[in-house]
DNA sequence: CCCTATCTTGATAGCGCTAACGATCGACGG
DNA sequence: CCGTCGATCGTTAGCGCTATCAAGATAGGG
């Protein structure tokens, strides 16, 4: 705008509030809210009005203040150990779902720190979020009293059926997916099946993927070699390319891989290469997650399907199901719900 | 809790509000909002006894209530096109430099759709974010208007330093880093150098990569071949893979491809080896980004480092500046602001 | 010793919206 | 023709916090 001098106040362009609305269209604010909020209960001359001013005033309703009144804040927040595969699609299912019911999502990073979930529960407790989803497994006694005492609708994703959770969970079979990994591999002929897995505290995923892994084993009648199995440092490929080196110091002669990761199962295939391995002939891998690189990669990947972007659609749901009845909801009481998308083996030439 | 039965309201365990700590504490609330927010303004016994109080009660500010008394709400929006290679990283570092000032982040996912970020943008204004970090180019007028309208520090990130933004903004040389692509190919002694990129359309950093890689060609004397340039359909590995495809039978005797994604690059060098075709060799390969995957690849990708996480620090960082100055910006009077992150040039074996 | 400057604390008045209830009006059955 | 009901709209009273300013306390200077 032209300056036009600062001796008076700039006559502050304030932003029309819906009182303003109302006057305009000459109802009462009430009929302004209701118009936005239930246009069923308000007859058509009166919405036209409405309507009108609202066009006429560029009106962009302050959902903060409309918060505060009726205590929904048309939020939930999604707290993740890592913006990466295989969590980002697991993002974009629930931003997906969200857009559609006009919620919005905060995000929270919590590092695989226990203390840093705390912190973001915390927070998000204070913004009044409507729902929150996080990953199940690893939280601090005070996240869980908190959240009890809060009664936000809660969904665990990423569990296996078997984990223990809060109150509903969207879940994948984990474990079952790994022991069908290691039967592929046993099918294709592989007796020295190797493992490689992301550190296990705090994360029920890769626990529950390396007891399948056991299993698999067990079941074959296999016995477990603790010096073939190897933890890889963080879950970049890098990672992993350096677990299987390790591993194969040790181990030579291992003729299959069990990764318990794309990502990780990328930088052992790429490592292989280097090494003058040839996947499969020399080494069948497999990985988990089936994230975007294992399906484009050459060789392909095979892998476990964690349904990644449904799970995170299905937690989204869940939370605005139970947001939607209106609110607060008691632990003790809910009964419960789980959702189990199971697990899919996906067959590529890595094995 | 036992049910005691429905017939009388179940007394509700109304969260603590500021009010219950401060009777507790035997000060007035305005005590215990500054000993909140600003404790360096209470007396050290005063303090002593509020944060008595809040330990026992364990109160959890209402960031609702209290962000519509003070209008501001300490949450900013970060808008992207995809939750995907290479935005991820800058939304971590965004993530983190707003965890240390107790921000949160709200997110929107457009799809490289105007029209999503309008309807994001005009859903953050109406919950009054203190700030909006989003890609530039490629916004609706409306968008624009809007932004202008409400005064919400606004940063753009990934732009080209030459483009032209509406206020504060974050960029990197995406034309002068496709350029050195080209030099660099050239000095490996590549004369038949071809381009393939992502659609340019509502995609600015898309555009400026192109005319990069004409300048480079320009510079050199070479000629611009259309048909030795080819789009991807999407950002997806495979996206890459088929496009080489498409490059090949039309222009077979290619020595070089500049790839403007990592994510296509990756495709890329995925469908040389299915082809036979060793990298770099027959084919040398650049990427654009450097993703994890570049380096983690085998073998690894030359690549043009765009900065994705320092990007999402500086604009947090940026947004928090502005915020912290009190809100509302003149975008008119407020000299705006851009903060060149140069490109760097990463050598690998690709090329 | 009084008056002003500085520091703390408290009382008051909203922030912009919605829940809850009351008022109004036309329709309809007895 | 009156009472009742449902549909629609308005009035009132906050939601839980902070900005603002006034009041009291303390300190310092003339």
């Amino acid at each position: 705008m032209p300056a036009t001098g600062t001796d008076t106040l700039p006559a502050a362009p304030m932003a029309p509030r819906m009182e303003d609305v109302a006057r305009l269209a000459g109802v009462s604010m009430m009929t302004v809210s209701r118009a936005l909020r239930a246009p069923g209960t308000v007859s058509a001359p009166m919405l036209a009005k409405v309507r009108a001013a609202l066009r006429q005033t560029g009106y962009l309703p302050n959902l903060v203040a409309s918060g505060l009144a009726s205590s929904r804040t048309q939020v939930v927040a999604a707290i993740i150990p890592l913006i990466s595969q295989p969590f980002a699609p697991t993002l974009q299912g629930m931003t997906d779902v969200l857009r559609a019911s006009a919620y919005q999502l905060v995000l929270g990073v919590t590092h695989y720190d226990p203390r840093q979930e705390e912190a973001l529960v915390r927070a998000f407790l204070s913004r009044r979020v409507d729902g929150i989803a996080l990953f199940a497994g690893g939280h601090t006694e005070e996240t869980v009293a908190m959240v009890r005492q809060s009664g936000v609708p809660l969904v665990e994703m990423w569990a296996d059926p078997a984990t223990e959770v809060l109150v509903d969970s969207v879940c994948v079979s984990q474990r079952l997916g790994a022991r069908e990994a290691v039967r592929h591999l046993r099918a294709r002929g592989r007796r020295r099946i190797g493992f490689i897995g992301g550190a296990t505290a705090n994360n029920i995923r890769q626990q529950a993927r390396l007891r399948g892994y056991l299993d698999g084993l067990d079941e074959a009648g296999l016995p477990d070699d603790p010096a073939a199995r190897e933890v890889a440092g963080c879950f970049l490929m890098e990672a992993g390319a350096e677990a299987l080196a390790r591993l194969l110091t040790r181990r030579p002669d291992l003729d299959a891989v069990c990764v318990a990761s794309d990502i990780l199962a990328v930088g052992v295939v790429f490592e292989a290469h280097r090494r003058g391995l040839i996947v499969p002939d020399d080494l069948a891998v497999t990985g988990f997650d089936d994230a975007e690189i294992a399906r484009a990669m050459y060789p392909s990947l095979t892998t476990i399907d964690m349904k990644a972007e449904e799970m995170g659609r299905q937690a989204a749901a869940m939370l605005l199901e139970r947001a939607g009845q209106g609110g607060r909801v008691d632990l003790a009481a809910m009964p419960s719900r789980r959702c189990d998308l199971g697990h899919a083996l996906i067959l590529r030439e890595s094995s």
